[in-house]
DNA sequence: CATGAATGAGCGTTCATTCAT
DNA sequence: GATGAATGAACGCTCATTCAT
């Protein structure tokens, strides 16, 4: 597995576009292969196997992103102001790749429990991210400290995924990112003290 | 498709044994016959087709599952009450049958495109009832006029959903229902006037 | 089998219009017994199997048919009118009958080997007529003696069945009575003393 | 499609030599992939589907049947030599190869509709070749000017097919070939003008 | 490194036939 | 005799993966 490769990258986006715009079960080796301009033997020169490439496509692209929101939520002084940063830049980034977006709120989940485990592995530094915010706002006392950390965690992420989802399923009719403003605005009323 | 016949319902239940145990890939036509005591054939004298079993599945227990809801939450008086109601008997239900939970929080969607959007319509009746409270409480002056309604169904809608489906995934090592009171707290409190 | 039963021949006619209608691939068993109005069951107190409706098929309506010519040919006098007789009766019957003729000519020989065989066996009795005109022709000196009787049936019969399977295939869209005469001018000259 | 690759005719020739030992409904794809010694899935790479495999082989193996008639006519001078010629040839190229001879008298008849319109075409170039030589005698002044020439065409076709197909149901106990004189001699006096 | 022809396991569905009622 | 629900064997086709070149 040579990841600096450029065809590493190349299949890896042939990959993307192929499932966004096939959907995972029209998205056979060969198509994704055509699409990178390589033979299909060659995939396997730089996957393991097929579910290789959909886990590798899952942390190249999940790493920038959540990355990209480390790095943003980390400029911003209170939790509060991180939370808000947080959701703008999940919003931006999703709206930004749209392609992305389809394969990571709809096409990826199709696949089977393995997979899912192994995303699951991925985004567990997006919910660290999230978590740090969360106990970052109970150390300043600008969260309540009562209440139950992960079910905050579950709600954020939570929240945050189904209006993905569904602004990806609306075909993306509307501007989600004008939405960041009333997602957080609910979101930290219910977390913060009432004064 | 007779769907008075014991078969029917023996059938649908054997789906949701084997899909559970086996997962969604490896739940072949043969097996869930097998499971239900029939022959191959049969199966096709009450179902159109494979996906056909999976969508009556859905149909017919999440038609229960919301029917229990709509009943609950009717019979309470305050949209934060109702709200209570839904979050409590939603996590009662699932944990209840823990086969189920599994067959709709992890391996249903798994299901192609098609499917899902069939399963979308049976899950439209169950936002219907979250919008109905929503809009509710705003009616009696309880919630803020001031929030978007989408949101605020996807906000509840998503933090249920997350917070299930970290609960099955965890393999049910904690006791689900006893945190719908801090759930519901966290989200009314992001919906109420701070008085 | 009990033959003389008002549903044996409700059955054998079903049959009939349910494989010219549909084609015989298409002609299930059950789709038979409905148009017959019984029960599926209610076929296999009659017929041994499917491809006993199909024998007894052929031979009821091609039993009508051979006797039916036999009667006409022999009324007449010499063999070339009794050629004549037959061409004309041949042509006749399938016009007149146009579901029998698609099955005949077309949907039968879709079925295997076995029952072309039994088939076979019923059209020998037609083939039987056929030898005993040109053998009449022959002794009266009409009919050439150095021809070979085997050849000559097999013009005879080639001939017809190529030109109705033609008609049919064209969807019977001319007249194929009024080629008799040709066909069986044709035919004589082939057989005849040059005079 | 590659049609120049030597594993394209092998197997079209397993596919003619399984249909012909086991007849059309017992040769499944897999029997046919292991008599040509290759994969069942290396079938799909060289033909559509089944009924490709059957088309095609029609096509290759009449086309050069109905080839080596044409050039062998075409030598020929005068419409009754050619009349002859086409005989011979079809009954010794179907003498030839008794495999082909059983596959396209009798098995592949029992096609689906849809098969035999494909045959249907191939053999249109037959009936041209063998259109022309009838145009040509009546050119010619050989023919009678009053005949049908469709009926011709018929009479000529369905008696060597006729003959072809008795000959290989009785397994070719007899020869054929020596029977072209005898055939071609009564299909002649029926056309042309008594002397 | 790269190719792409070849592999072969795996599965949803049909339908002639049976048999308990 | 009549029913029709139930049976289960049979098969065409796909596609991830391999490996000789």
């Amino acid at each position: 597995m040579k990841k600096n490769k450029p065809k590493y990258t190349q299949i890896i986006d042939a990959a993307v576009k192929v499932i966004a715009e096939n959907g995972y079960h029209s998205s056979q080796v060969s198509k994704i292969a055509k699409q990178a301009g390589v033979a299909d033997g060659t995939i396997y020169l730089y996957f393991k196997n097929k579910e290789d490439i959909l886990v590798s496509l899952f942390q190249q692209k999940m790493g920038n992103f959540i990355q990209k929101i480390e790095e943003e939520t980390n400029s911003q002084q209170t939790a509060v102001e991180k939370l808000l940063k947080l959701i703008e830049k999940h919003f931006e980034q999703l709206t930004a790749d749209h392609h992305l977006a389809i394969v990571t709120q709809l096409e990826l989940r199709q696949s089977n429990k393995e997979l899912r485990l192994k995303i699951n592995e991925v985004l567990k530094r997006y919910l660290t991210v999230i978590d740090q915010i969360i106990e970052e706002g109970i150390q300043d006392e600008i969260f309540r400290n009562d209440i139950d950390k992960r079910l905050v965690r579950q709600m954020i992420f939570g929240t945050l995924d189904e209006a993905v989802t569904n602004w990806v399923m609306k075909e993306q009719h509307y501007d989600l990112v004008e939405q960041a403003g009333a997602v957080h605005d609910m979101i930290v009323r219910g977390l913060t003290y009432r004064t």
